[in-house]
DNA sequence: AGCCAGGCCTGCC
DNA sequence: GGCAGGCATGGC
């Protein structure tokens, strides 16, 4: 299996019908609302199973809203996401993030229209994969996360890239060239962020399926 | 029973 | 500007 660019592997990744289970076309349940955001929080370094605990937690109490996050006690907060582990360090930096939202956009859809990258990674708490999982799955930008899946992916078909950026933009060209070819693959012209989204999506099925039969 | 999970920040060098 | 160490629970 040899992979020239990215849409050899978008292509490959496309035959093993890896989303067939998901609810949710984007693969990310729930992915355009303000949950999105607080989830990209959550699941850092941690199994999504956790996550949700912790957002049905939050929902329970009535507080899974940016207002109310922005103005929660830290100390409830944290024992509120306990299960999705780093609890401490999670509720002071969703705390400060919906402050900051709150204080420098009003809402939501003011923030989803006209937050940046920039802004985000200025943002105690948000790294590269943090800040494009917000644009893409929260936000519907067009821009395509990268997480240590991606990386040993490519790495397995002899691919090194010097940083996160770099492989990023791989990615991102290899789509952006080959666009009528993928129109084909799904039958219709789908958008492009939705492509973005399912191609990061599939890299993660598949990968967890892989160490699931491995050995 | 130890390893890993859909990372990130800090503090050294 | 690269890299170890810390953060922490839960599931296998």
């Amino acid at each position: 299996m040899e992979i020239y660019n990215s849409f050899d592997l978008l292509a490959f990744l496309k035959s093993k019908n890896l989303l067939a289970h998901c609810k949710n076309p984007m693969w990310w349940e729930n992915c355009g609302s303000f949950q999105t955001i607080i989830e990209a929080i959550l699941t850092q370094n941690t199994k999504w199973q956790s996550v949700e605990k912790s957002i049905i937690n939050l929902k329970n109490a009535g507080i899974l809203d940016l207002k109310k996050l922005a103005n929660c006690d830290l100390i409830i907060l944290s024992h509120l996401i306990k299960p999705s582990g780093f609890f401490n360090q999670k509720a002071a930096r969703i705390k400060m993030l919906c402050e900051n939202i709150l204080r420098e956009f009003g809402d939501f859809s003011s923030f989803k229209n006209r937050a940046s990258r920039q802004w985000l990674l200025n943002q105690k708490g948000i790294g590269f994969e943090s800040a494009d999982s917000i644009l893409n799955y929260g936000l519907f930008r067009e821009i395509m996360v990268v997480d240590k899946y991606t990386q040993k992916l490519l790495l397995r078909f002899g691919l090194e890239f010097e940083s996160y950026e770099d492989i990023q933009s791989w990615l991102m060209h290899g789509v952006e060239e080959n666009l009528d070819k993928i129109y084909d693959l799904y039958k219709y012209e789908i958008p492009l962020y939705q492509i973005y989204g399912r191609f990061h999506a599939k890299i993660v099925e598949f990968s967890k399926n892989e160490a699931k039969n491995k050995y």
